[in-house]
DNA sequence: TATGAATGAGTATTCATTCAT
DNA sequence: AATGAATGAATACTCATTCAT
């Protein structure tokens, strides 16, 4: 309605500004999960993010700060991915398992893969990251395993079983070939098929859960 | 002529030589699979193991020589005694099984269960520590089971099945909860019950693997 | 509109980039001529720069590459300088010797003057110092009083003789001269007078080198 | 006189330990005018000597006080040795010089000779060594050679001359090519033919010294 | 006496953090 | 905002010295 003109003003902030956060907590998570904490320089970091030491210190008060920045920013989004899928699916319980299976093999290669290692190595220095992805990550996945093992009991497909005592062999597998892409796998020459691998796990799974004939 | 006794000397310090090296590497792995190589300081380890820092290197020329022997040394007669236990077993491959799981019941809480989260955690610093682990550890495992589940098919115990596929499932659990315990574990209220778990694996895996019914 | 003039900062460090390598050479040679490569802390070296002991590690990789730079970057200047200036110089080749005493007279008192007790101290320890110095000082040295000798012949203001053999006495004397006010004449009573030692060392070359009568 | 034998008795001392104390300030000579006193660990003495850490200590109380006692138990008799030579010589004071010169170089490639140099580069860190030096070495020294050129003239061999002018002219060129050998010269090509080298140097110091034609 | 294991003060070096530019 | 020079606390490692044997 007014006929002058928006005055050109500077925006309050830059696309890169913006970006920033994001790129150095990826940039930190990369080398973070490669070498460990303790390890990792800011400066590195710093220079994988295509920025200064002096930089890092404008978004994170210090490289613990990054670090959890590191785990809590990249790790939800991913749970809550998965949870929303499983929670919108209608069909049956072996199925949801294979649409989890198919999401782990989806993510194996990202750096997100990282994670679970990088925690497993520093939960004894940082407890209370352990305790966050203790309760964000695998109680989650707890609830949402149980879940779909109830719903497999209800429809019949499974026979009855305690999740809590199955739940290490249905995750366990999946948690392994994630944490050895990331860990030892990279430096032998062991190779492990992990699309054969996961199927022959969900396979297994289901065999061993039929229900009995006679019940 | 006088009742006062000779006074009690404590000695600063006592020639340990034999016992030395053994006490300072048990003293790392502790500390090493608690905080990660770079984060555990050689003053703790001396402390740890009632020693001061220069004894260190009179049994280990750095820091590193001692998380090598760490690793090292702990971890291949663990490795022996369960192939030994495997190579003068007689009974079923499912008997197999139980043994090697009942292993683990029993190492799990041991210091030498905190290496795997170690070797882990550092390979991407140690890459010749995660090949030595890949192929003295992992492969050796992998020839172990492969040889009890082609044993589990001659008996006609297990069906038909490629080893290299099911190698995961058949570890993964049982590692998972090895590495949870001496990681996150420790600081969550998060409680797995060790024994119906394995138990619970074992009876999966075996229904599993049963042979089909027309075959 | 306040009096009161903006309060002044000393800040707690200024960049000095391009001054600071030098300024740390020179910090060391002082030290390091004094105390030797190993009796001198860094710390102190840093101290003596005015910077702390990690602006050091910001030019030099560390100690020894630090050693390095003070015999290299020191010497060189002043053995091209004594060159150039021979070089442009017509006269006799007593005044040549001449020339180089009197430029001895003037540096024996600066820093540069310690660096041939220091070599000497350290050739033990850096051979590939006591090379380059045997090469860049002593060989040109060499290379410049046998052209200085060989003139002094072609003049008649010499009688012919092998250079080899007399170039310790001709440079003896000075290095002698130098090296005891850098160290030991440092700590005793005994003083030399430099200027009418020298005068007499090049009296008595002058002498001891003239043609003999008949030939 | 008495028929009982004489008791066949542990002596008090045996020829060992007798000879210990020389046989480690020998090894510490080698070490220290090799690399320095600060670079001389006293374990590398102890290997040299042929005896253990320890044992070092059952004879000196310190380090210091071993350099302390290589310096002066190593150099006194040398230099007496070359002072009783002179008193007994009655010859010219030209074959005094020649004496003198022709014990240079046969001590030149011993042990002794690395001294002056050791001297020299640990002044800065031990100023009564070089005190104690500067007395009893150059101090006798330079009593020694001014008898020697008073005689010389009173003889009518040399011209007059201020003695302290003179000396470092007569004995720079020979410590100059004691302290090469036992330093740079050890670790360069460059070679000196030591006997020429002294021999040019006294004849051009008698030739220089001769009394004027006219005087 | 002699040994060499054990000690711990001392130093080189690293790197998270600060701050002048 | 961004930089990277400067800082100094922290840590691996050394080695003179002590002392149980």
């Amino acid at each position: 309605m007014s006929d002058t003109p928006p005055p050109v003003r500077t925006p309050r902030w830059t696309r890169r500004s913006d970006a920033r956060p994001h790129e150095i907590v990826a940039a930190a998570l990369t080398l973070f999960a490669e070498r460990g904490f303790a390890a990792t320089k800011l400066e590195d970091v710093a220079r994988a993010a295509h920025i200064s030491k002096g930089t890092v210190y404008l978004y994170f008060p210090n490289k613990e700060s990054l670090f959890r920045a590191v785990v809590r920013q990249e790790l939800l989004p991913n749970v809550e991915r998965i949870e929303a899928m499983i929670a919108a699916h209608q069909g049956s319980a072996a199925d949801m398992l294979r649409m989890i299976a198919s999401q782990m093999l989806q993510v194996i290669d990202t750096q997100v893969a990282g994670i679970p290692k990088l925690v497993l190595a520093e939960s004894g220095n940082f407890p209370e990251i352990a305790r966050f992805y203790a309760e964000e990550v695998v109680g989650r996945g707890i609830r949402l395993f149980t879940r779909i093992l109830r719903r497999g009991v209800e429809r019949g497909e499974f026979r009855p079983i305690e999740p809590m005592h199955l739940l290490p062999t249905l995750v366990g597998p999946m948690a392994m070939m994630v944490m050895w892409r990331h860990s030892i796998g990279r430096h032998s020459d062991l190779r492990f098929d992990t699309r054969a691998v996961i199927e022959t796990h969900i396979d297994l799974l289901l065999r061993g859960l039929r229900p009995e004939p006679g019940a």
